[in-house]
RNA sequence: GCGCUCGUAGCUCAGUUGGAUAGAGUGUUUGGCUACGAACCAAAAGGUCAGGGGUUCGAAUCCCUUCGAGCGCACCA
């Protein structure tokens, strides 16, 4: 258990041995820093128990942590708050502590499988700036949830089925219609057709193909058969959309290596449709699936519902699958595959309805166990300077690629010439660059719609990643500068900067707590930069290589080994890599 | 129409299982480098928490209501 929580404990036991009991103390950081560290609200909760002043009580308490010389400053305010300060010798020992094991600054869970599906990718279509949210959140919840015990399973999940493939194959066959691909008579190998065919140009292919089909009733229809043609498997047709497949695959996963996010597994919806046929009989046996104008839905209303709640659309009245089916194929095949306690849907918050219908039709069939949860993590969307989904001047939507050079631009011009080496800056450059990136778009909490300017995604002053980044290297750099000072005991305080920094430290594992409850990173985005601007003001008050008084500058030298520390593996857990220097 | 989310400083956002004096960055004004790395630090100004009502010892947070915004409501994904 972390040392923060254990402190909870102790006290929760001794307000119980003042004759009072609580169900759940939390010891929060007092509002009133003139007054405590700490503030205790309990006493007011509990007039209401005891029917009793809540100063009363809030006296019988203090009484009793008096007896405890861990504590000082005891006293009392307002309607009945407790303030509670600890000593400055306790403080140095518990942060002592923390520096010679760092498992004490966290609570690990119980063991969980969970399998996250995150990302977003679509075959044949370039990540653009909507795509960073998901890779983001996704990769940094996934690397929380690990540190706090879990098991994860990172999914791309990638949308390489449904219609989008029958009109990529069908603006090819129009462009190629002589390629093996569409030959009939055609029966060597498929791996030996030349393939006259790039990522750039299924980039290009696929959004005029996209708009042709709302133009062109014929073309669309023609695209449906084809879809129908690959997801039967057809010869030919479903060995070209393997091919864009894997041309396709390429390039995202290129653009997901630059943002640090790595999956486990680069499932495809398509793999799912292997688990259709099963899936199908399940839904039979259960007897759920019902007829609706030539199509099979599943009804997903319930009596209580006050919102619009759609059928399930199971089966297309033309035979085609739908991405619903997908989804119910994807769970099947999850828990025959992993058998995971849990599975976490990373994606756009306007897909909520759709996971709702999902995960309803999902425990209609009994497709999983009631135990398991099936939760939907929505994030908001990326909003232009309008107020209206981000699109560029010319009114098209701006690439990930794009955007990461656009920023590159700006860091690249602020690198240090003197501390870093020619041949490095580049690569330099690109990191920075994404971190700046990451924080910018982790600091907001999840839900949240915000406004995307990349003017202001590209500034790297105040509260960005640069600035972390800049100050982590700065903590190390110090660190190595002092490298034959004494270093590992806590034991004095100079200013109270140094204290708030020593309770900023203890806090984390409570701010890892509620973001993992909450599945939100901005938590993590706000502490880390409360921990270093402290840090930064401390290291401005104070001359740490140069301090004369031994025990003072080594109580420094290990307080900031310890957040250089929490820094590193909070930024790696943000995915954010930290360059040697910039 | 029904439903979901939201409205906090000039701008971009935190803060909501109810706690004391509503925070941060940016922008504006101003001070601090022959460097333990100034992509930094310090200070000032900036708010009827959309409006109104209610519950409570206590409301940005909970309830009701008005106004405003965004999103979603089966054969696209």
């Amino acid at each position: 258990m972390s040392i923060i929580k254990d402190l909870e404990k102790d006290i929760k036991s001794i307000v119980e041995k003042s004759g009072y009991q609580v169900e759940n103390l939390i010891l929060q950081p007092s509002g009133r820093r003139d007054l405590g560290q700490f503030q205790l609200n309990d006493a007011m909760n509990l007039a209401k128990v005891y029917k009793k002043s809540p100063r009363v009580i809030a006296e019988d308490i203090v009484k009793e942590l008096e007896k405890d010389n861990r504590f000082t400053n005891l006293n009392i305010a307002g309607p009945g708050f407790i303030n509670i300060t600890l000593t400055d010798e306790y403080l140095g020992s518990l942060l002592t502590k923390i520096y010679e094991d760092k498992s004490l600054n966290i609570d690990k869970r119980e063991k969980k499988t969970v399998v996250l599906d995150y990302g977003g990718a679509n075959v044949a279509k370039a990540l653009h700036v909507g795509h960073l949210r998901s890779a983001n959140i996704g990769e940094a919840l996934k690397r929380l949830a690990r540190t706090l015990g879990y098991e994860v399973i990172g999914d791309a999940h990638l949308g390489d089925y449904g219609r989008p493939l029958g009109l990529v194959i069908l603006e090819i066959k129009k462009r190629y219609p002589n390629l093996a691909y569409f030959d009939e008579n055609y029966t060597g190998d498929y791996s030996d057709v030349e393939l006259p065919i790039t990522n750039k140009d299924l980039e290009e292919i696929y959004p005029y193909a996209s708009i042709k089909s709302k133009e062109d009733e014929k073309y669309l229809e023609e695209a449906r058969e084809i879809t129908f043609k690959v997801q039967n498997h057809e010869r030919g047709y479903y060995d070209l959309w393997k091919r864009v497949v894997e041309i396709s695959k390429a390039d995202i996963k290129q653009v997901y290596d630059m943002l640090n996010v790595d999956f486990d597994l680069w499932l495809g919806e398509s793999d799912a449709a292997e688990y259709i046929e099963e899936l199908t009989r399940i839904y039979e046996e259960k007897n759920v699936l019902k007829e609706s104008e030539g199509a099979l839905i599943v009804e997903v209303k319930e009596e209580e519902d006050k919102s619009p709640m759609p059928p399930l659309l199971f089966k297309r009245s033309n035979g085609t699958i739908s991405y619903e089916t997908t989804d119910l194929a994807t769970i099947l095949q999850r828990k025959e595959e992993i058998n995971p306690d849990e599975i976490w849907y990373c994606v756009d918050a306007r897909q909520e309805l759709h996971f709702d219908q999902v995960f309803r039709a999902a425990r209609k069939a009994e497709l999983v166990d009631d135990k398991v949860n099936l939760e939907f993590i929505g994030f908001g969307t990326m909003n232009g300077t309008d107020g209206k989904p981000f699109k560029t001047r010319d009114g098209g939507v701006m690439s990930l690629k794009d955007l990461i050079s656009l920023v590159e631009e700006e860091t690249r011009k602020r690198i240090n010439p003197d501390t870093v080496e020619e041949e490095k800056r580049e690569s330099v450059a690109k990191t920075v660059a994404i971190a700046t990136l990451k924080y910018a778009d982790l600091l907001p909490f999840r839900g949240t719609d915000y406004i995307f300017d990349p003017e202001k995604f590209s500034d790297l002053d105040g509260k960005t990643g640069p600035y972390l980044l800049y100050s982590t290297i700065r903590m190390k750099s110090l660190l190595e500068k002092g490298a034959h000072l004494k270093i590992g005991e806590i034991t004095k305080f100079k200013t109270e900067t140094e204290k708030e920094l020593s309770l900023t430290i203890l806090r984390l594992p409570i701010i890892l707590d509620k973001a993992l409850d909450s599945k939100s990173l901005n938590d993590i985005t706000e502490y880390i930069y409360k921990l270093t601007s402290l840090y930064n003001k401390f290291y401005s008050e104070n001359k740490i290589l140069t301090e004369e008084d031994q025990e003072l500058q080594k109580s420094w030298l290990t307080l900031t080994k310890i957040v250089y520390d929490i820094n590193m593996m909070l930024l790696d857990m943000l995915a954010i890599k930290v360059p040697e220097k910039m």
